[in-house]
DNA sequence: ACGGAAACGGAACGGATGTTCCGCCCCGGA
DNA sequence: TCCGGGGCGGAACATCCGTTCCGTTTCCGT
């Protein structure tokens, strides 16, 4: 049923897809689906017989870059050191977040455009816990230091990334190295 | 001239001035007119009489908030103590974060509907480099640490603020402490 | 009490955005 | 090559928001 479409019809797919891809990492999730529409050199209504809401879109989109933080999470469990592991795991998102501008409202509107990836999310959170165990077990965390800090500066580095200003690069690697000496003993 | 206005019209301006403080207060600074007129139980016209843009209602508002954040800054930088003054002030500026949904907003968009306090904006930025100085010079900053790093801490906590989580406190707390901790030597 | 200027309320305008409608066009099977 | 039905584009509809217009009401000096 599925790959008995119309050619045309599967390639416009694609291309809506990738417009999207490009249009909401430039100009963040609330983009308007005309502007998808444009960069895609189609009609809006071609966009909305693909992807029937416009949240559909957003999440067919976001879907990728959830999956790519769960290999990324992934990669951080298989390290043997505790401290790299964590260090690089905050480095890494960081660096994220500076490219691609639509991944931190998944993360930070739980309820909104993102409430289909709660799975994904308790994964994430449950493999946070392990390498922040680890790293305590480890001796390499500052006493008092717990999951809930590293959350939290996770989420002070993706809501910065909403700013508008150009210095956002930078000011959120000082961040995440703040971040990291304020963690570590 | 400015005092031999109407009663009515006098009065109305002070209640669509409380209306707007508790509207933005509760639901952000991007609420609409209509809600503040609604919540002063006067006509958008009435309110636009006094305030010809939505931005002067905005910057009204906003103004009271910079204001109390100078008088702390004041206070700041009288402190004998340098860790304590600079300690303290992020405490407080996290705090008042927590209580007061609009003012962040006055610190994160420097070309947006704040951009009426370019010069309050620019003593807080000559006052914070003097307490960071001062706390160099104590010895109890970390290698490397500099006034760009607060800044980034201060705006990341401001950032945080904008999450509709109702937990923010909890995590602008913590966050908080973070920093305190990856700056201190 | 009265009259006019100032203030008021709410409908209306202009622009943005999500979504749908519909006539035209093109793919793909015969 | 021809035809039918799904696919397409863009205009159109509905909603929301900032702002303005204008007929009506209210204050206040005389």
């Amino acid at each position: 049923m599925t790959q008995m479409q119309r050619s045309d019809a599967r390639s416009n797919r694609d291309r809506v897809l990738t417009a999207a891809r490009e249009t909401f990492a430039a100009a963040g999730l609330e983009a308007p689906v005309r502007e998808v529409a444009r960069r895609a050199e189609l009609g809006v209504a071609t966009v909305y017989r693909h992807f029937p809401t416009r949240t559909d879109l957003v999440t067919a989109v976001l879907a990728e870059r959830v999956e790519a933080c769960r290999r990324q999470m992934r990669r951080a469990l298989d390290d043997t050191d505790p401290w790299r592991a964590l260090s690089g795991m905050i480095e890494e998102f960081a660096d994220r977040q500076i490219h691609d501008r639509a991944l931190n409202e998944a993360l930070l509107a739980p309820g909104g455009a993102a409430g289909a990836f709660a799975e994904q999310r308790r994964e994430h959170v449950e493999a946070m816990n392990t390498l922040v165990a680890r790293a305590r077990a480890a001796g390499r965390l500052r006493e008092g230091v717990g999951p809930e800090d590293v959350r939290a500066g996770l989420l002070a580095i993706a809501a910065l990334r909403n700013l508008p200003s150009s210095t956002n690069a930078q000011v959120i690697g000082r961040l995440a190295e703040l971040l990291r000496a304020g963690l570590r003993a």
